[in-house]
RNA sequence: GCUGGAGUAGCUCAGUCGGUAGAGCAGCCGCCUCGUAAGCGGCAGGUCAGGGGUUCAAGUCCCCUCUCCAGCUCCA
């Protein structure tokens, strides 16, 4: 047999196994937990003490610290999790466990919930087991085989019974495929422990170097609300203690972002018990930031050409019966009130709004597209349990806008769309998109076939036109049509999604849309839904956390501060102050009764961008010492020089020349 | 909605075995008059989430409800 690396190629006896090709190849290191085996057929990932096949294979080592090299480790400690649970809880069922993003989790069907001081003891228990260099070992069953081996484990029997030969059990000519199994086996000899799974994994326990049990959570079984709720473990691993301690480290910091907790301290926001859960308040300051977001926004419509219209927050019921979203998400909205023999409702989506905005009179082909606009506030009756903060609230505002346009116009304005998002990103210091997928229709939908394949299409050959990749979430989609879902990163590396587009064939029909046509016919409109933001709420949440709630000057509530050394000076503090609101930026006094040092450390703790120390000095040249936050000082600037600075950087910072954050060590303060 | 955890002053938290509620910060008052991250002193602040129960006695033990958190499911 040959094993091929690169440019290199070796002749290995029969039986060699994949270490000792990786050996031979100059590539076998300590940190390569398996291989990438393509025999012909693509990649597969094998472990490195199975035998290699007949015949010429290419071998790419997979090394510890990589995507694949972390979900081997993460599954095998799986497995060893897996094993410690059952030692000290003999009746457990096992079901799945997986890697996901960051670490793993295993499933469990016990007799009562997981404490935290049974984590600690599974906890301890891995760790023996990592100690007793169990190793892994692979072996080949048939289902039958198989089936009897997990006799007592109904999950570990659904999930063989459910398996469907692989294409490689068919192309070696197999109707039924091969099941897996991994026995830990003890140093003697003796088998520890033995699982159904794919693999590959570690040669031995002792190769995992890192770990850490994190939570437990209840997890419907295969993910289906009707299935019974098992005990989930979650946990992580690392090709390092160190990766596990800067693992560890994020998530604190992420902890410490919350926006709920940064809102609380900065002043922006107000959640109280009394208002009701997922419903908040914007306490001045968080106002100040929203109004830069909707002025922006409102500004962006209309010079794209977006025409604003108002629309009330209730309604009567009969437009989400026309709508179809009575009977799709009725359970999601708030019950109905009666009121003069009619029941109206709290509007959970804008579009009938809109729809009634282009019904108000007929409507010419000439007008189109014709994009109606407006930041309308919406009520969703969310299940208690997905409330969270403004990221999930019951009452959240969408910059939402409804396009009516022909077919033919569909893929330019949902280019137009993109583009939108993509500006919207950057002046708000998010980059650029990270994510970009289309979903396609779900199983609970409506629409014809054709309808749903064109629409697609139009997103997809739109999602191309942008010039970004893009994925395709099969079956994500809304009930009445496709849609292009753009996310974005924030800066510790959290994925969010935000703007969502949507091409809809189905409103048109059910409101009955129509334009006179060039042949005085009527036709059909096509409709693009459309929210960049996303959610004001959420966006503004993510912003926050983004920015640990250290705003760009151009979004800060408060902008500048103006603190003098002593009363004597709190006139001049004032006049500085006047100057600055002239030129339109929010600036505040603080002649607190406090020590000049107090009062700088509120300016930083509150996380105002500026802050102007004025003195005698200060004064008599009619100049001011800046201070920026997370920045440097400078001394001695001239009141006007600085004001017009600072009107530069917020206009630069609207139009997205700035990233977010770039105004804590902006470069031009000096030392 | 489901599983688990939690709820004490505006915020962060302490409160032992069931014995009658405490700190720091913030707030208010006074002193201090200050040149770049906390000056000093005092005062006030509580239906211990809400309701019910056990007990001579409940923040503490039991039950119910509400809310929040971590997940699951869901997200037009």
């Amino acid at each position: 047999m040959q094993a091929r690396h690169g440019d290199a190629t070796v002749e290995l006896d029969a039986g060699a196994t994949v270490r000792e090709a990786l050996g031979r190849l100059g590539v076998m290191r300590a940190d390569v937990v398996a291989a990438a085996v393509d025999r012909g057929a693509g990649d597969e990932q094998w472990d490195l003490d199975r035998a290699l096949p007949d015949g010429a294979v290419v071998l790419d080592p997979i090394r510890a610290a990589t995507p694949e090299g972390r979900d081997i480790l993460r599954h095998s400690t799986a497995h060893v999790m897996a094993q410690a649970v059952t030692d000290l809880f003999p009746d457990a069922k096992w079901a799945i466990g997986p890697p996901v993003e960051d670490g793993f989790y295993y499933d469990f069907d016990v007799e009562r919930p997981f404490t935290p001081e049974d984590l600690e003891a599974i906890e301890a228990r891995m760790r023996e087991l990592l100690a007793a260099k169990q190793r892994f070992v692979r072996a080949e069953l048939t289902r039958d085989e198989a089936l009897a081996l997990f006799a007592d484990q109904p999950y570990k029997r659904e999930v063989i019974e459910r398996v469907e030969p692989s294409e490689v059990d068919v192309a070696e000519g197999r109707d039924e495929p091969t099941f897996t199994v991994y026995r830990n086996v003890d140093p003697d000899g003796g088998e520890a422990w033995v699982d159904l799974c794919r693999g590959p994994h570690l040669g031995s326990t002792d190769r995992i170097p890192a770990f850490r049990l994190l939570r437990t959570a209840g997890a419907y079984w295969r993910g289906q609300e009707d299935r019974p709720m098992l005990q989930r473990i979650y946990g992580t691993a690392w090709e390092s203690q160190q990766a596990l301690d800067d693992h560890l480290r994020m998530l604190e910091e992420a902890r410490a972002r919350d926006h709920r907790r940064l809102g609380r301290d900065l002043e922006l926001l107000h959640m109280p018990e009394e208002l009701g859960p997922g419903l908040a308040l914007f306490l001045p300051k968080g106002a100040h930031v929203r109004r830069q977001m909707e002025d922006w926004i409102r500004e962006e419509t209309l010079a794209r050409g977006y025409e604003p219209v108002y629309t009330p927050h209730v309604a009567k019921e009969d437009l989400w019966r026309i709508s179809g979203h009575l009977e799709n998400y009725g359970d999601l909205m708030f019950p109905g009130m009666e009121v003069e023999h009619a029941t109206y409702r709290l509007k959970p989506m804008n579009c009938p709004f809109h729809i009634l905005a282009y019904t108000s009179r007929t409507r010419s082909y000439r007008e189109l597209p014709l994009r109606i606009s407006e930041l309308g506030t919406v009520y969703r009756f969310e299940r208690s349990g997905v409330v969270n903060g403004l990221l999930r609230a019951r009452g959240f505002t969408q910059d939402d806008s409804h396009i009516f346009c022909r077919a033919d116009q569909v893929v330019d304005e949902v280019v137009g769309c993109i583009t939108f998002a993509r500006d919207l990103y950057r002046a708000f210091g998010l980059g650029e998109p990270s994510r970009v997928a289309v979903s396609t229709r779900p199983e609970k939908s409506i629409g014809t076939t054709e309808q749903w394949e064109r629409a697609e299409r139009a997103l997809m050959d739109a999602a191309a036109a942008s010039g970004y990749a893009y994925e395709v979430d099969e079956g994500e989609g809304a009930f009445y049509g496709p849609k292009i879902d753009i996310h974005a990163r924030d800066a510790i590396g959290r994925e969010w999604q935000l703007t969502t587009i949507q091409v809809d064939f189905n409103l048109p029909g059910r409101f009955d849309l129509s334009y006179i046509a060039e042949d005085g016919q009527k036709h059909e409109p096509f409709m693009v839904h459309r929210a960049l933001f996303g959610s004001i709420e959420r966006f503004f949440a993510v912003l926050l956390e983004s920015t640990n709630g250290a705003f760009p000057l151009w979004l800060a509530p408060e902008q500048v501060r103006v603190v003098p050394v002593a009363a004597d000076f709190a006139d001049y503090a004032r006049d500085v102050a006047e100057a600055a609101r002239g030129a339109g930026l929010r600036a505040h006094v603080d002649d607190a009764d406090d020590t000049l040092g107090a009062r700088i450390r509120s300016a930083q703790t509150e996380k105002v961008p500026v802050t102007l120390v004025v003195g005698g000095d200060e004064r008599t040249a009619g100049t001011v010492a800046v201070r920026r936050y997370g920045g440097g000082q400078r001394k001695d600037v001239p009141l006007a020089t600085l004001i017009d600075e600072l009107r530069t950087e917020v206009e630069d910072g609207r139009r997205g020349a700035l990233p977010v954050g770039a105004d804590a060590s902006d470069g031009s303060d000096g030392p």
